[in-house]
DNA sequence: TTAACGCTGTGAATTTTTTCACAGAAGTTT
DNA sequence: AAACTTCTGTGAAAAAATTCACAGCGTTAA
């Protein structure tokens, strides 16, 4: 870490999309990939793909591109895939459940290691292969894991206090699903995820579109 | 229609993430908001948004700041929530369950008016309070909606067949879980939502921040 | 009536992100 | 071994997004 200029969100995001491309298609006889392969598969540009890997120091060779092994191995090792990030998710209802689902043995560095509820019927429980705990454990659970990162999913009305009591144990990232802007200390990162939100554009470009259609034709 | 300088995707979430706050707040008795305080509220700037609420049109006044329910209504409008918006879900997994419940009911003018899966288990059957029927059965269904927007959280490998059926059917906005990137004919939008790569950023800074911690004390 | 206040609306400046465009590298063909 | 081709890496340009900063307005206070 002797000088990094900051990499912006955009770029980790783009970084995150290579790899998962890569991913898939490693399987494939392909040893090497050229920008602009890279970037069809993620709908990006060629000179997008091209500076985003020069922010990150790697290089290709002008003749057979990027080298796929390479490639994963430094991106990965970018975003700190060197060793397992711990995961907690609080909130166990139809989101959280579904989260669980999905990450569960997906990511082989990013781990959900616990999942925490306040109802009952949901804790001392193994959903998806997480053992789940009740909120009041939240504090020794997660500082026992050394979670990093959690996921919040409760209703709008818990979020906050949710997040405080994840900061307090030690978390410095939160992706939170709740429709409520959190206020953390400033060395937590937040993304929010709100899913009407996303929807609510999609619909409205939608609507554009379609409406475009009914003119032109 | 007569004139619209065209409004950025982004500019699109934050009016929608507006409209959300100002939904939550509505039940208090303020009558009228400043830009700093819906700025706080959304977690952005208060010249963001007198910004974007210049690019809609929607003026406050100097002294009260914006009339809340004329906001509401405005925004509303201009996000195309003068008629109802019909959407289907293709893809009734874990993921795909957890959105019909986020969604049912949730929002008024976006309504999911099906479901589609390949799964015999999962057809035929009310999830949710959405009929759910066999991606068989895509195109009539959707054209008998006339939805406009498509929600696909089916397997990567599906996604694309799936895309192209929904657009045929008459489909102008895709909402895409699958990590995959869609080809699809210009006039329709889609936007993607990879949830690992969401939470690969989310580590990320996660990791940064930890590290900062670390130095720092 | 006048002064003072704190806000909006908005040009202009700034910052960030993306794209352009091309020199130079590495291979291939003739 | 010279001419071609097609790529990368990257300054520089362009475009997009954000912030600054302030004139001018409506309100309240004196």
């Amino acid at each position: 870490m002797t000088e990094s200029t900051k990499i912006s969100k955009k770029v980790i995001e783009r970084l995150s999309e290579y790899r998962t491309a890569l991913d898939e298609q490693s399987a494939g006889e392909q040893r090497n990939i050229f920008s602009h392969e890279l970037a069809r598969l993620c709908g990006v540009t060629a000179a997008q793909v091209r500076r985003d890997l020069m922010s990150i120091g790697f290089s290709g060779s002008s003749a057979k591109g990027y080298d796929i092994n390479e490639l994963k191995q430094t991106v990965s090792d970018f975003l700190g895939f060197g060793e397992e990030r711990r995961v907690v998710l609080v909130g166990i209802g139809h989101l959280g459940r579904a989260l669980l689902d999905f990450f569960v043995n997906r990511h082989p560095k990013l781990v959900v290691c616990a999942g925490f509820d306040v109802n009952e019927m949901r804790i001392n429980r193994v959903i998806h292969g997480v053992r789940c705990y009740a909120v009041s454990e939240m504090e020794r659970v997660v500082a026992e894991n050394r979670a990093q990162v959690g996921i919040i999913t409760v209703p709008e009305s818990a979020a906050q206090e949710t997040a405080e009591r994840l900061v307090e144990a030690g978390v410095t990232g939160v992706l939170n699903f709740a429709p409520v802007q959190l206020r953390v200390p400033g060395h937590v990162f937040v993304e929010n995820l709100n899913i009407s939100t996303v929807l609510e554009k999609v619909a409205y470009f939608a609507g554009l579109n379609a409406d475009r259609e009914r003119v032109t034709k």
